[in-house]
DNA sequence: CGGATTGTAG
């Protein structure tokens, strides 16, 4: 059965017999216990063992434990586990639902999970995660402020930051953690100035900022441009709240400045840091490769691999920057080195719900069945956006012309496939919701907003980090991201 | 009766 957003807690018609579990277990486990078994992480194996326990041991109709053992299946991203779980739990509970929608708004919207079981089962987050908002407000649970916080965060994080406001608005306690959610949900879609103002509005109201609160403020205003106002936040870390700036602080501070294009003063700040961790050299790599500075890149990605050397990402990095300056010999090297050491390079995917079926799309992808028709409709589109005066972004075609990927180059990155299959599909002109695993190349950026002009629609892309939201020709992050 | 919600770079 496949698992869905709305069966997912639905009660069995028929009552199913515990005996129709499969058990698995070996017969030590009931020596062992329950107990040492959920320590031991989110797995599933251990999971039915515990369960086939509790079966054998009479214990099968314990909800407390039921509970647990759902949101455990829940953490090892098992929704088919997860739902068999719930229909042994008598009289579900408001705990259940605080704990299976903490979990999945944190655990849930990772698609890696669509892959693990099932590519098409209709299981986006937010679908899932509206459902079981509507759940607990039909059987009027109290949304306090855990469970509204767990559901500012679900629909910020899904793409519906008026949702999310609007479920703040409505608390009627709203504490630190609260506030941050809020402001990290602006900050994510790229309001700065928004952020910043619910930031003066919290003190305000005399609730006390924490670290995470700044660290969520200070991105806000790294991805907005806001740097005399991410200066004066940071410096007012130690001096208004005596709270001692973190790494993460720093980082934070290194993105603001490299981002803005002030890499001197950004290499001036970790100048001060005791001692720069990969982060930081991250952040800084980005900003010079954002803001062309080959040398200054060099130098960032040698202490990178000297610190990490088995993340595939900083040789991506690296060879990016080195073929921006022209320097193919080098990427030649950067790619031998990764050879060298087996690493292989992230695969890229975009995922599209269509008719409650989430389809997936990976580069040149030709494996679905109306391959043809989205290969015509994507290289029609792509003419049309090139009459509108799309130019493909040189940095990317660089990078894939020595990727062993020529035959398809920029054309089919796999959000240009999925939205084109989008916009094949959905006809009545409402938004397509993309979501990627890996961040957008600056090359589908600058197409998507062709696109949005061209096809007359709203375009809303997640990225591993942010959103996107493409309409007429712009996009919300203003190409500061 | 339990459990605890917010997070930087890529």
């Amino acid at each position: 059965m496949v698992a869905t957003a709305t069966n997912l807690l639905s009660r069995p018609s028929v009552t199913q017999s515990p005996s129709s579990l499969s058990l698995s277990s070996s017969p030590s486990t009931s020596s062992l216990g329950y107990q040492a078994l959920l320590r031991a992480g989110p797995r599933l194996k251990p999971l039915r063992q515990v369960h086939a326990y509790l079966i054998v041991t009479g214990a099968y109709r314990s909800r407390s434990l039921l509970t647990k053992l759902a949101a455990l299946a829940c953490t090892a991203k098992s929704i088919a586990y997860t739902r068999k779980l719930c229909l042994f739990i008598p009289d579900p509970d408001s705990y259940l639902f605080n704990t299976l929608i903490r979990i999945s708004s944190k655990v849930g919207f990772q698609y890696d999970a669509v892959i693990f079981f099932n590519p098409c089962a209709q299981l986006g987050a937010l679908e899932l995660g509206s459902w079981v908002h509507d759940y607990v407000i039909d059987h009027g649970f109290e949304v306090n402020v855990n469970l509204g916080t767990a559901l500012i965060n679900m629909y910020s994080r899904c793409g519906n930051l008026r949702k999310a406001r609007e479920v703040f608005d409505e608390m009627r306690y709203k504490n630190v953690v609260a506030w941050t959610a809020i402001i990290s949900g602006y900050g994510i879609h790229g309001c700065g100035e928004e952020a910043v103002e619910l930031y003066n509005l919290m003190k305000d109201y005399g609730t006390l900022p924490n670290e995470i609160t700044f660290v969520t403020l200070l991105s806000a205003c790294a991805h907005a441009g806001m740097v005399n106002e991410g200066r004066e936040i940071y410096e007012s870390i130690r001096r208004d709240y005596g709270l001692v700036p973190g790494t993460a602080h720093h980082v934070c501070m290194v993105d603001l400045l490299g981002r803005a294009g002030l890499l001197n003063k950004a290499f001036d700040f970790i100048e001060e840091v005791k001692r720069p961790g990969p982060a930081i050299w991250t952040a800084i790599l980005g900003a010079c490769k954002m803001h062309k500075n080959y040398d200054l890149a060099v130098h960032a990605a040698e202490k990178l691999l000297a610190l990490e050397p088995e993340n595939p990402g900083h040789y991506v990095m690296l060879s990016n920057v080195y073929a921006l300056a022209g320097k193919m010999d080098r990427v030649e090297t950067v790619r031998n080195m990764m050879k060298k050491r087996r690493l292989r390079k992230h695969v890229g995917y975009s995922i599209i719900e269509i008719d409650h079926k989430t389809c997936l799309f990976s580069m040149g992808d030709k494996s679905h069945p109306e391959t043809n028709e989205i290969y015509r409709y994507l290289d029609d589109l792509m003419r049309k956006i090139s009459e509108a005066g799309y130019v493909p972004a040189q940095e990317s075609v660089l990078h894939e012309l020595e990727e062993e990927e020529r035959e398809y180059a920029l054309r089919y990155h796999s959000e240009k496939l999925a939205i084109a299959f989008g916009l094949l599909k959905v006809k009545d002109g409402s938004s397509i919701r993309i979501v990627k695993n890996l961040r957008m190349c600056e090359d589908c950026h600058l197409a998507i907003k062709f696109i949005s002009t061209v096809a007359n629609r709203e375009i809303i892309v997640r990225d591993k980090l942010r959103f996107h939201h493409f309409k007429d020709g712009v996009c919300s992050c203003g190409d500061y991201w």
